[in-house]
DNA sequence: AGCTGATGTAGACAGTGTCTACATGACAAC
DNA sequence: GTTGTCATGTAGACACTGTCTACATCAGCT
């Protein structure tokens, strides 16, 4: 266990997990991790092809933490098949999409990352990061539908408008001329976002 | 005109700006503009403080640019004063948002990428990135608010769902799960997400 | 007991941002 | 017209990064 690190792959993605959660994209830096893990900077790449495939893990892990909170703000919710709890439901994922935006604002930059596939080989789509957010609001949205709270015949590109609205309030709010709202401005332009989404769709 | 380059600062600002273009933010290496400009690595540090200061300056270029892509397409339609034209500019501004973006990744990224501010001292609005875009928006949905297309109860915060949505669907088009939608559908995703802001608002 | 393949190390290289010290030249004052 | 001053550009160096090639170590199968 002196030489054979045991679990290296998982101590790097932490490590770089770490990184990213204080300083984005750009602070995930090979070597620190390796520094992090106790490890020689050449060691990472008997786990990895290079640093964007260390990257790649990590908005795979940021990406898998949005998804969690969304699904976990979704339990809060009894879903009772009621077009009013559908509605509720559909506002819960985008407030937590937006809360983890302003919580993890790092991971959330990171999770979005993902030039590195343009030149990847794979056929597009597959060994591709899953996009689990969106899968979980279409299933929200077929949950509204279902329940009557929105006609079949608008169900088409909701999910793209819906998180077209999240995803811009949250980046407006950390990088665009939103930044310097106090804590009580932020929650009025979250709610106005959701308010338009709900009453646009 | 051997030893003095004449116009160092801009020169380097454009070719800074050529870099942004073709790779973002991240392309943006202060030695490559120098060497394009024909001067030493150090020759920067005299118009520019470190290399986050020479992507400021890049960053209010890209947003200028944007700003102007606006503008321009805001000239095609004559404004009546009627609220339909109104409303027309609203969703002009909007399309040309989105189809800059779509046309220069690289400057829009780089458009926001202003972490540069948190330590640069300076009373927090003064000496900053003017957005520009975001006064476009506004004095359209003041235009669209007095010829009565808007109600004036909804004007509050109306630009900033207007500006989450088409920033959104930006960011969701280049790097989200949208990326590898074919023009057609991508076309019929903007026309969604403006059509669900228009209804909304 | 020994081979083999996975895992980690050693050392090197090019490239980057940025520091300190020095060179050059435009321009104003005498 | 000489001289001094200051903005501008150069020279050289340093620490740091990602990544290459070659070598060391160990686990487990035969």
């Amino acid at each position: 266990m002196a030489y054979h690190h045991g679990n290296l792959r998982q101590a790097l993605v932490d490590a770089a997990v770490t990184l990213a959660r204080s300083g984005g994209p750009d602070a995930v830096v090979l070597r620190a991790a390796t520094r992090e893990a106790g490890v020689t900077p050449n060691a990472a790449y008997r786990h990895f092809a290079d640093r964007d495939d260390l990257l790649g893990a990590v908005c795979q892990e940021a990406m898998e933490q949005l998804a969690s909170r969304m699904q976990a703000s979704l339990a809060e919710i009894d879903d009772d098949g009621s077009p009013l709890a559908a509605w509720a439901r559909l506002r819960a994922t985008g407030r937590a999409y937006v809360e983890f935006a302003l919580a993890e604002p790092g991971l959330f930059r990171t999770a979005f990352t993902s030039l590195a596939e343009a030149h990847s080989g794979l056929p597009p789509g597959e060994g591709r990061i899953r996009m689990q957010p969106f899968e979980i609001l279409a299933a929200c949205l077929d949950g509204l539908v279902a329940s009557g709270g929105l006609p079949p015949e608008r169900r088409a590109m909701a999910e793209t408008a819906a998180w077209a609205a999240v995803h811009g309030i949250s980046e407006l709010l950390l990088y665009g001329p939103l930044r310097q709202l106090g804590p009580e401005e932020r929650e009025r332009a979250i709610d106005k976002v959701l308010d338009t989404v709900a009453f646009g769709l």
